[in-house]
DNA sequence: AATCTGGTCAACCGCTAGTTC
DNA sequence: TGAACTAGCGGTTGACCAGAT
C-alpha cells in the first residue's frame, strides 16, 4: 500500500506563483501564522496548491528579510568554507547566513560559486603542472623501471605478504586534496584512507576480508589515484569483475563509486590532466577501448582512461581457493598492474 | 530575423526524520 | 510498537532570458 498523498494532485495547481496567489498567503500567515499544519493552510485560504508548495514560497520568498542575489564577498567566504567542510547541507549553511535561503545558496553555488573556485583553483594547479610537467616524464620512466617486475617474480605467488593496510573508516579529515603529495607514499595512504572514510559497511567487510587472507603491501602510484579516480567517475558496474581468463577478481576500489560526484576528486583529475595526457604520451596510448573479456558498461562515454583502470585496479582473489588460479602473466589485466606497483 | 546555446533560478519531486495517535 | 502523517531537506527539472551564431 503506497503513503497517501499530501495533497489532490489533480485539483492542485503547479507553476509560478501569482502576485495574488502571493498576497493570500503572505496575508494570511502576518495574521494568523501557518498554524503547525502546512497541508491543511491552502484550502483555509482557499488556495489550488500544494501545502509543500505554499510553505516552499513562505519561506524562501515572501516572508520577511529574505535576502535575493547580490552575495557580499564575504558570504562567498563562508559558504565556500562551509561547503568545504560539511558538504551540501545548504540548510545549515543558509543558517550562518540571515536572510539567505538553502534554496537560493544552493543555486548560487551550483551556478556561480563552484565555477568560480574551481577557476581560481584551476588556474593555480595550471602553474603549478607547468612547472612540474617538463619533470614528469623522466619521473614516470624511472619509477616505472622500479616497479617492473621480472618475470620469474610474477611467476610465483605475487602476493608476498608484508604489511597489512589499515582498512580505512574514520570519519573523512577536513583537509582539501591539494594538502596531500601526491608524490609521497605515506601521503597517498592518508588520502586513500580520507577517500576510505565513504567506504560502505559492506565494501569494508570485503575489504578486510580479502586483506585478511591475502595481505600484501599495498603500494599506491600516483597515477594509481588518478586512474582510481577516473574509474569512480566511470564506475565499474559491480566489485568482481573478470578477467580475460574467466578468473573472478576483487575491485580494491569499489565503494568509492558514491565519490564520483565528489568535487576534490573531480578537480583532482580535472587539474591533473596534463599528467594523464602525458602518461598516455609516455604508454604510447592512443585511445584504450575495452577488451572483449572486460566487464563494461553500455556507455560509450565509459571507455578508455576509466574502463582501463578497472583492469589495471581488479587484482587479487576473493575466495582462497582462487589463489592457485591467479591471473596467469600473460593476462593484459596482471601485466598491467606491474606498471602500478602490485607486489 | 531565426535559431541555438548556456546560465539562472523558482518550483517540484522524492526521500528521511520526527511526531502523533 | 508501528502505522500514518507532516516538516524539512537536497537533488533535479524546466521555464525564461540573454548572448552567440
Amino acid at each position: 500500500m503506497g503513503r497517501a498523498p499530501c495533497c489532490d494532485k489533480a485539483n492542485v495547481k503547479k507553476g509560478p506563483w501569482s502576485p495574488e496567489e502571493d498576497t493570500k498567503l503572505k496575508a494570511y500567515i502576518e495574521q494568523h501564522g501557518t498554524g503547525g499544519n502546512w497541508i491543511a493552510l491552502p484550502q483555509k485560504i482557499g488556495l489550488k496548491r500544494c501545502g509543500k508548495s505554499c510553505r516552499l514560497r513562505w519561506l524562501n520568498y515572501l516572508r520577511p528579510n529574505i535576502k535575493h542575489g547580490g552575495f557580499s564577498e564575504e558570504e562567498d567566504n563562508i559558504i565556500c568554507s562551509l561547503y568545504v567542510s560539511i558538504g551540501s547541507r545548504w540548510s545549515i549553511i543558509a543558517a550562518q547566513l540571515p536572510g539567505r535561503t538553502d534554496n537560493d545558496i544552493k543555486n548560487y553555488w551550483n551556478t556561480r560559486l563552484k565555477k568560480k573556485l574551481l577557476g581560481k583553483q584551476r588556474k593555480e594547479q595550471q602553474a603549478h603542472a607547468r612547472r612540474v610537467s617538463s619533470l614528469k616524464q623522466a619521473e614516470i620512466k624511472r619509477e616505472c623501471q622500479n616497479l617492473m617486475v621480472p618475470a620469474a617474480v610474477i611467476n610465483q605467488n605475487p602476493y608476498q605478504p608484508s604489511e597489512i593496510i589499515s582498512v580505512p573508516s574514520l570519519p573523512v579529515p577536513s583537509a582539501s586534496i591539494q594538502d596531500y603529495d601526491l608524490n609521497n607514499q605515506a601521503s597517498l595512504r592518508s588520502l586513500l584512507t580520507k577517500l576510505g572514510g565513504k567506504f560502505s559497511d559492506q565494501h569494508q567487510q570485503q575489504y578486510t576480508t580479502v586483506n585478511s587472507q591475502y595481505p600484501y603491501d599495498i603500494s599506491f602510484s600516483q597515477d594509481q589515484v588518478y586512474l582510481t579516480c577516473m574509474n569512480m567517475m566511470n564506475p565499474a558496474p559491480a566489485a568482481m569483475a573478470t578477467t580475460a581468463n574467466g578468473c573472478q577478481s576483487f575491485n580494491m576500489f569499489q565503494g568509492f563509486e558514491s565519490l564520483a560526484e565528489d568535487h576534490d576528486l573531480i578537480e583532482l583529475v580535472s587539474v591533473n590532466q596534463q599528467q594523464i595526457d602525458a602518461m598516455q604520451g609516455f604508454y604510447g596510448i592512443e585511445s584504450m577501448e575495452m577488451g572483449p573479456g572486460s566487464t563494461g558498461t553500455s556507455s560509450t562515454e565509459s571507455t578508455s582512461w576509466g574502463d582501463m583502470s578497472i583492469s589495471s585496479l581488479v587484482y587479487s582473489p576473493l575466495v582462497s581457493d582462487e589463489y592457485e588460479g591467479m591471473p596467469h602473466p600473460q593476462d593484459v589485466g596482471f601485466q598491467e598492474s606491474r606498471y602500478f606497483g602490485m607486489q
